[in-house]
DNA sequence: CATAATTACTACACAAAAGTAGTATTTATT
DNA sequence: AATAAATACTACTTTTGTGTAGTAATTATG
């Protein structure tokens, strides 16, 4: 697995939301769309609301919206808020030190790789992919 | 998370062997040695066993040991033999079909990593890593 | 002011991964 | 033949991630 259930979630909910014209969105009208559990999904917004990804609006014709510029939520701010960035920046056979002096079994296999990826990760925002041709949410 | 626990003790456990100079080695042995839990490390021996990475032999002064080629066994297989390697191949965000075609948000992104890291774990083997610098498994 | 529609919070239920325990089976040693 | 040491199998327990339910708090609308 790369992504947890919930990361999935996180990055689906607010791509799309970057993807659409409009201000504001209900946890309701993003679990129609998407098709996310209703009661995970306020539980997921709320908490990406807490950690700055969001902007969220209490009481009747409340909802969630972006206050940060899109340029500047990356793909690993959001992982960061859900999972853990350490999820990718841990050693990948999760000893608690690793590193080229004292390296596991895959260090060397596994360090070009996650470099490439989380700088991937730290750069793309949700407005470069707002650029690219996506299909589906 | 890129591998889970599991995957995580089984590449620990060939690495391990395929550095040591021994032919055969008991579960009891390699508990010892890296601190795995040794019930479920005796299932997980005996799983990579079934699926080819190792044979077994039962009974008193039975154990473990490779009949395969080191060159033979690459991370991809050993990834295969426990959690599978569409953990992987699937689609980031957990689409059922994600291509350029009809690609999820993150397709564009993840393309090319994903391509660069499973062709690492294909063409790197057990062999391979013998030659690297280990220093902990 | 009452109601309705929304987010926020808390507790519980379910499922999958990880770990534990006990027994059966096999085979070398004595 | 009996014992000991190993793998093989099965069932259970624990932990974690995911999902469900109900209620509280907030705020626009009538």
């Amino acid at each position: 697995m790369i992504l947890t259930k919930t990361t999935e979630y996180a990055v689906r909910v607010l791509t799309f939301m970057a993807s659409q014209n409009e201000d504001l969105f209900s946890a309701k009208y993003i679990h129609k769309q998407l098709n996310i559990p209703y009661k995970y999904l306020t539980r997921l917004m709320t908490d990406l609301a807490k950690h700055g990804c969001l902007s969220s609006i209490r009481g009747r014709q409340g909802g969630f919206k972006f206050t940060k510029k899109l340029s500047d939520i990356s793909l690993a701010k959001i992982i960061e808020a859900v999972e853990g960035m350490d999820s990718f920046n841990a050693c990948i056979l999760g000893f608690d030190e690793c590193s080229s002096d004292n390296p596991c079994a895959m260090h060397y296999v596994w360090e070009k790789n996650k470099a490439e990826f989380i700088k991937t990760l730290e750069n793309t925002t949700l407005d470069d992919i707002n650029h690219f041709k996506v299909t589906r949410f």
